[in-house]
RNA sequence: GCCACAGUAGCUCAGUGGUAGAGCAACGCAUUCGUAAUGCGUAGGUCGUCGGUUCGAUCCCGACCUGUGGCUCCA
């Protein structure tokens, strides 16, 4: 979306717009005439197809509510019942800029105030390209096209949401309202699109979260602040146990390390107080506390304080890295040594914006499933290579294989980069390598990069299209700089080694929101929080009910019994609603031959089978964590 | 951080300038039932917080907090 404001498209990949694309262009022109009509003070922007419709950005006295939408509807309908045809006209700049100075443009006719914005976008079409107009009925619009032929190709509609954003995207900008809605071929696309969303919404991880009691975000505790309630702690349990299994395989050591650290060590690492905006503030020493309220010092005067080191402190972490690295030089290390990797879950806080928080998916303190590697330049492809195996084993054991991958280089144009220029290539390069061994497509993006070094991410999809990054591994020669890190090489000299960050799953809050929703909370039987529910018909049958309980929970299953007075179909009823993969109905057959009914949540009804094989059965399927 | 909208029982939501209601959940009693809801009853709310207007505010106004949709940001 921002791309389309940002980059400039030129005329060959406006001409290569899809066809759909094209109609939902044409759309936002449609929903432009009608706002027109309906407030002829309106001042356009942008008004570009995205991956879900289309928008228009318009500066407007009135205030845009869902309430109005039916009104902007219905004057979208007149004009595409009127069938106007989109006419191109080649004008000169000059022609332009006449029109929009007398408010011709992106309006039905002239008015008292020039076209603003358009007057600015025109200014940014290059010389050397054409001009061109759109008109459908009076609404003559600024505008490269392509369009369809006529308004009444645009009949498949619907005004989604009003929000605002800043024109062109920077917050320096006036605020304007950004109009967006969705267009389809016909009717039955449309409808199609809309019960997909409906159903999106029912997998939100924000809902289910609730419905599944798998966390709890408390505004007491503060914003972005993630309580993992019982159900959740099991699946992020289940998770790290899955993942540990692999560390230990591919030769990771497990560490712990504290919450906090002393702003010295931040200053070594860069992070204070260069990112001193997205960290919680330092805390404090009481007695550097005291002294600085007896003086009545003030709060920038405090702030230079602390950036000066003339007052010390300690910083909630927001990496874990440089904990890691004093690890590392607690010990002389020989390149025989080499590579050491390092494995946390370690526990991060940053300060995001408050409107930035949500859910599961951005929030203030979060786990990383995080780990660095210390190795020599010459293992560095193949450690990375290693980092994107283990990414791509955790995703494919969930079936998330709807994901993309992107390498995130530096922006040559930006300042907020740190360390050797050569290092920086020869990282890059080294992703490159590593990535093309990937057997998945991968798309370089300039301007990804961390601050400190390039990286390889995973990114995937929400229920509403927002997109994640998840999995990540990073290529840093500026830390090791920093810290001064060394080993004893072969030559009996000291060598600086590189170093890796890496997280398959980035944060296990963000990446438990993403599963909840890639599931649709039915997770499969591994991670379940409860796997199996066993069902009495009656009272008579519980003793039998509790002895098969027993037995699956010596196995290690998670497993309750409903013995209430509830009727089958209500206990049936709560536990499909509960997600329960397996319900276990025991009745007087059961009892008799000793014999568990097998209901799945999916699958209804699949038969009697003896406690045993089901247990055994049940077993397997967890213990191969099957999908 | 910015703009818009919202906040009523554990959950989903209705409602009014004269101190509140439903369904589900909870609890109690009855029922002992075969694959998505057994019946009856009880209890549950400082109507987000703080101020203002008013004889009187959950309702109107303001500020703040929190949430939602976007924008900006995301080491």
């Amino acid at each position: 979306m921002a791309d389309d404001v940002k980059q400039r498209k030129t005329l060959d990949e406006r001409a290569q717009m899809s066809d759909l694309e094209r109609l939902r262009h044409s759309t936002a022109h449609v929903l432009a005439s009608a706002i027109a009509k309906l407030w002829p003070d309106a001042q356009f922007a942008y008004g570009p197809p995205t991956e879900q419709g289309f928008y228009y950005d318009v500066d407007l006295a009135h205030r845009i509510t869902p309430d109005d939408f039916p009104a902007i509807e219905d004057e979208m309908r007149k004009v595409v019942k009127e069938n106007q045809t989109f006419e191109r006209l080649i004008v000169s700049r000059d022609e332009a800029l006449k029109l929009a100075q007398s408010g011709r443009l992106a309006a039905l006719g002239d008015r008292d105030t020039p076209s603003t914005f358009k007057i600015d976008l025109l200014n940014e079409i290059p010389d050397d390209e054409e001009i061109s107009i759109y008109q459908n009925g009076d609404f003559w619009d600024l505008c490269a096209g392509p369009h369809v032929g006529r308004t009444g190709n645009c009949k498949a509609f619907k005004v989604m949401s009003v929000a605002s954003a800043f024109y062109k995207g920077d917050a320096n900008n006036p605020q304007l309202q950004r109009v967006y809605g969705t267009a389809f071929k016909n009717k039955t696309e449309l409808e199609e699109h809309l019960e997909r969303l409906e159903q999106a919404k029912e997998r939100d991880h924000r809902k289910l979260g609730k419905e599944l009691d798998l966390f709890h975000i408390d505004e007491a505790v503060g914003q972005g602040l993630v309580l993992w309630k019982p159900n959740g702690a099991v699946i992020r349990q289940e998770l790290q146990d899955f993942i540990s299994e692999h560390l230990r395989r591919q030769g990771y050591s497990q560490v712990f390390t504290p919450h906090i650290g002393k702003l010295g060590l931040y200053r070594t690492s860069g992070h204070f107080p260069y990112y001193a905006d997205s960290q919680f503030p330092p805390v404090i020493e009481r007695d550097a506390m005291q002294a600085l309220a007896d003086e009545g010092c003030g709060c920038g005067e405090l702030s230079n304080k602390l950036a000066s080191g003339e007052i010390d402190g300690f910083l909630l972490k927001p990496m874990n890295c440089p904990h890691h690295i004093k690890i590392f030089q607690s010990n002389h290390h020989s390149y025989r040594d080499l590579p050491v990797r390092l494995a946390e879950f370690g526990t991060v806080y940053r300060w995001e914006q408050s409107g930035e928080l949500g859910g599961m998916t951005r929030v203030r303190g979060f786990t990383q499933d995080d780990a660095h590697l210390f190795c020599t330049e010459e293992q560095v492809a193949a450690e990375v290579k290693g980092c994107l195996e283990l990414v791509k084993i955790v995703l494919g054991t969930l079936g998330m294989n709807d994901y993309r991958v992107r390498i995130g280089l530096r922006d040559p144009d930006s300042t907020k980069y740190v360390g050797d220029p050569a290092n920086w290539d020869r990282a890059e390069a080294a992703l490159r390598e590593a990535a093309s061994t990937l057997g998945t497509e991968f798309k370089e993006e300039p301007g990804e990069a961390a601050f400190y070094g390039p990286k390889i991410d995973f990114v995937v999809k929400d229920v509403i299209g927002r997109e994640w990054q998840l999995g990540t591994v990073q290529v840093d020669y500026n830390l090791p700089e920093r810290f001064g890190l060394e080993y004893i090489g072969s030559d009996n000299q000291p060598h600086r080694p590189v170093m890796i960050h890496r997280a398959p799953f980035g944060s296990m809050e963000r990446f438990v929101g993403v599963l909840i929703e890639h599931f649709a909370g039915k997770f499969p039987t591994w991670l379940a929080p409860e796997q199996v529910r066993i069902l009495t018909i009656s009272e008579k049958f519980v003793d039998f009910g509790k002895e098969v309980a027993q037995e699956l929970k010596n196995a290690g299953v998670r497993v309750t019994l409903d013995d209430s007075g509830d009727k089958i179909g209500a206990k049936i009823r709560l536990a499909q609603i509960g997600k329960i993969p397996y319900m276990l109905v025991i009745g007087a057959r059961e009892a008799e031959s000793r014999e568990v009914s097998v209901r799945h949540r999916d699958r209804g009804d699949s038969g009697s089978l003896g406690v045993e094989a089901f247990r055994e059965q049940v077993v397997e399927e967890i213990r191969s964590r099957s999908l």
